[in-house]
DNA sequence: AGGCGCATGTAAACGGTTACATGATTTG
DNA sequence: CAAATCATGTAACCGTTTACATGCGCCT
């Protein structure tokens, strides 16, 4: 399990609430990570009493109080242990792929307009993490090294992603061309 | 939940068993899908229940009985309806992304020798689908435009991965000269 | 003799998702 | 007035992994 690891590393940097965590992992790590916030909400508690991280109560007006969360000396050692150790392989589901892959049987429309939807998400994301790049290019290349890579991580998957997305829109179309009859 | 319409699409080409499913999801599929064979002799025990897999008993000798698996009307039914209805979006869980970007608390040697065992299993992967869409690009292109876009999916994957990887050895390596002396 | 490949399975534990619940403030 | 944002949480359920179990044949 390293959904930990993963909220450890975020602390590592900056104090944060379960939510603030929540938002992170819908934006940049979500590419590489996802949790949602129960999950979050349930592990800090585990972190916490387990003296890996602690948090300071920050009662706030008109918004609800929140805690916010940094690392203990002990989570940090844990992290440090776990980062020496190797990391499993990648695991994905990818519900379009396989989709694809059975896709003689779909109907050639619904896989495209499908496709459309996830290419625009994916531009989305591109143009996101693209600013993102530039603004840690800019402001100090050195220190931000470790999110710099992450980030260009991100790039190089959306646009692998998209350029394959247009060899299946070449191909899709170039199929229903033939079959305009159905 | 769409284990279950990964080994329907698997199905449709051929009948296989569990065994059969297993080997293709730790191979083509698998960076897509994964499974492991508990999970999947589950499954085709739920789906043969649901009349949308049959199996046919098959004894060998010297090797273990086997049961070949394959779709019935039903299933290929679930499969068209399935087809239609919009997937959710990819999941993945890189531990190695993650440790990337808490790459400052990491030993940058520990990193990179498990960047070279990773990007070695990429480039061997990445021959792997190279010779596959190679002879499914000679055997009739046109039958095979799904197996052949999964199996581009997975080239262009590969890629991505391994011109990231290139990113992150200079940057890592760059990082460890300055810091000889530890 | 030991380990790998074939082939199937059970059981327990753990990880993760979905639904439900609350409640003030801001934005359309 | 409805919906989104901030902020936290419980409970039930489902999906997934890990460990255990069996047994023959082949290769080293």
């Amino acid at each position: 399990m390293s959904l930990r690891h993963a909220i450890l590393v975020l602390l590592q940097d900056q104090e944060a609430s379960g939510y603030d965590l929540a938002r992170e992992f819908a934006n940049s790590i979500g590419l590489v990570w996802n949790a949602t916030h129960q999950q979050i909400y349930l592990e800090l508690g585990k972190l916490s009493e387990q003296d890996m991280v602690r948090y300071r109560h920050v009662p706030q007006e008109g918004k609800p109080d929140k805690k916010l969360y940094s690392l203990t000396d002990a989570g940090r050692a844990e992290l440090v242990r776990w980062l020496k150790k190797p990391a499993g392989p990648a695991r994905i589901r990818d519900a379009f792929m396989v989709k694809v892959a059975g896709g003689a049987l779909a109907d050639t429309q619904v896989l495209l307009s499908e496709l459309d939807t996830l290419a625009k998400q994916r531009r989305e994301r591109l143009a996101t993490f693209e600013a993102l790049a530039q603004r840690l290019d800019e402001s100090g290349r050195d220190e931000n090294v470790y999110n710099y890579l992450t980030v260009r991580r991100g790039i190089l998957d959306q646009r692998a992603w998209l350029q394959w997305a247009e060899e299946v829109r070449h191909s899709l179309e170039h199929r229903s061309a033939d079959s305009t009859a159905s």
